[in-house]
DNA sequence: TGTACATCAGTGAACGCGCGTTCACTGATGTAC
DNA sequence: TGTACATCAGTGAACGCGCGTTCACTGATGTAC
């Protein structure tokens, strides 16, 4: 009794494409040093049916970014409409959560930002860019904050990407201990709860004037 | 008349050593990907001479760290001692200039430190975490943070050194940019006084009490 | 429903190349007397 | 100062290996009639 194959001709490709994606995403490596074939090897096809999905390692790279970065999106959308109460310690919690079930991702990205190949780190740069200028909107609708200079609300954005990257950072690296998890969350939910400390007290130059 | 060698036979394998050290450490690619054969092409020796150094890339990636970390220190020693005045932007312009002096070692601690060889990874973990331990022991010195409990200093000295991190990597972002310089500058100063802000209205446990 | 043809994801052989590492070596530098 | 020997940084040939990429192919799936 043989297995048929299931899905159209369509799906399985499809299928095939999502398989050599996981597989570059869950090396150990950087993009840098993983071989083509050994991402096919991965996969069970023979390496020349790689170009059949990507033009090379690059492009496929390329297309990780936008994966994770997805991730990272969904990730902030969500921590951004939590409830009120308190909006930090929630914060962390969904970060907590977020980097747990997709670590993959987010070890790409921290991976590949500086250490990647040249068109990978420039779609990350990009990427990270727009995040900050999104967030930097974002924070301007706050009651508190209206009356701030977008170049202000720029730092403060860009402060908070940083911050929840090195957030990350320590969260991927204690990832194999669990005991250390809680005193990580403890320290981030300080981190953060400094940083809008001083947020409440700054002064931007729009109310200076 | 042929040019006659320098130095004795100990200075002079000193010397290819150190060249051996800085052709890795300005590569472009991460270590990862780079080859020893490489490294002494770019030397000027045969690739089995790399061994009368170097048993291995690995090896000479984790020296690379030490040295890049003596770097890094030694700019922190310059901020701690900068005189009063405005210690904010004082320790910015230490920060941007010692990354324009010193941009491969920063560039390579970013680079490795997510994306590297695990040894490498591993050394650059322990440094900065021994780093983030003593900047804690220095700014329980401040008379400002004398009460705060060693918990919350080391929460401060981590954010400092990430942010640190993040003001180092805009800095390497724009090294191409002259003109964008000024706008980093001026963000991450504003960043800093944020988080001093900050800190300022911190209530450390030790203080509830 | 059946037939003839087109599509195309995956195959397998082959290629030239750069790699890390071994080994025996060379010849200038250093040391002992 | 001169001689005999030891040291050892760098050499060069050789190896087996995994790499990316080419090419002509196969055979199941899809489409037109």
């Amino acid at each position: 009794m043989a297995v048929e194959p299931v899905g159209s001709r369509q799906e399985r490709k499809q299928r095939t494409r999502q398989a050599l994606l996981d597989a570059a995403l869950s090396a150990e490596e950087s993009l840098a040093s993983l071989s083509l074939r050994e991402v096919t090897r991965e996969v069970g096809i023979v390496p020349t049916a790689f170009y059949r999905h990507f033009a090379s390692m690059d492009e496929l790279g390329v297309v990780l970014v936008e994966e994770a970065m997805r991730t990272l999106r969904a990730m902030l959308r969500e921590a951004r409409r939590s409830p009120g109460r308190d909006a930090i310690r929630g914060s962390v919690a969904i970060l907590v959560n977020q980097v747990g079930r997709h670590a993959s991702h987010f070890r790409f990205l921290l991976r590949e930002r500086h250490g990647g190949v040249e068109p990978v780190r420039r779609a990350i740069h990009a990427e990270l860019r727009l995040l900050g200028s999104e967030l930097a909107t974002d924070l301007g609708r706050f009651p508190g904050m209206a009356t701030w200079s977008s170049d202000d609300l720029r730092m403060a954005a860009d402060l908070m990407v940083s911050g929840m990257l090195s957030i990350v950072t320590a969260l991927l690296d204690v990832a194999d201990h669990p005991d250390d998890r809680a005193e990580v969350v403890s320290v981030a939910e300080r981190q953060l709860r400094l940083i809008v400390l001083g947020m409440s007290r700054w002064t931007s130059p729009g109310q200076r004037s």
